[in-house]
DNA sequence: ATGAGTGCAAATAGTTTGCAAGCTG
DNA sequence: CAGCTTGCAAACTATTTGCACTCAT
């Protein structure tokens, strides 16, 4: 098992979630997978029978809730979600294309929250998603 | 009519788009909302039997492809669209319980795609939507 | 007239919910 | 052993598609 699952463990444990065959599988899953997977994406990921498809689903809203997952959106409205990579907030840039996926580190976050705070809101966040063309698809 | 609608009715035409009465009624909609609509918001929001709601989806989707809305998407992944404001490029600010929206004109366009030209892609776009709870509802 | 646009019905995709049974802490 | 979790079935929401008909150009 990977430092970002036994991290990641720890964090649920922490928040006060319980630690099921099912979770770790599904921690796993998203550890290996370079780019933001869609709950239905997390579960094909998974050895068969290892959980329902709706497990996958409420886990991962549950992962996120407790800080242990990202998520993101699609260009369709498809939630995505990652491991925090260790290194907190950071976005994605898809091939519209084949799917391919780079990370970017760049984020206006704090800026926003400015703005945001400006307006007198409070617990903000953002989703930020680039999509474009890639040069092995362009 | 307003100058909004107006002009977007020219961009339409200008595109090689019909312009119907269904399509005139959508964009004058558009244009009275202060905050994004998806496409059914958009279709409740006309007189009744304007058009059929699928029309609604068809006619927007038709429209972000001709540049004459623009697409942002909500926390839970539905697509809104809004009239560019007749100012370009923009985004918004969300309250996750009353739904009051503010506009943001803070955005990193530029920088996103300088990064995402150095990865290589092209035809690059974003998504980015900020919520929040407002001040009201806090 | 001719092809873009529309309505209606039906299919999809993604996600959520209810409830009884199972497993973790 | 209490209550969080899971599985299974079913409901739901947002959106898309097929097809015949209509209307803008």
């Amino acid at each position: 098992m990977s430092d970002l699952v036994r991290q990641a463990v720890d964090k649920l444990r922490s928040e006060g979630l319980r630690v099921t065959e099912q979770r770790r599988a599904i921690l796993k899953a998203l550890s290996q997978s370079e780019s933001p997977k869609s709950a239905d994406e997390t579960h094909a990921a998974l050895p068969v029978d290892t959980c329902d498809p709706v497990t996958a689903y409420r886990c991962l809203e549950q992962f996120e809730k407790a800080g242990v997952v990202e998520r993101g959106v699609r260009e369709n409205g498809t939630k995505v979600y990652c491991l925090g990579h260790g290194h907190g907030h950071h976005h994605h840039l898809t091939c519209r294309q084949c799917g391919r996926t780079e990370r970017i580190d760049l984020c206006m976050g704090e800026e926003m929250e400015k703005v945001a705070e400006g307006f007198g809101f409070t617990e903000v966040s953002h989703v930020m998603e680039v999509f474009g063309v890639c040069p092995s698809c362009g």
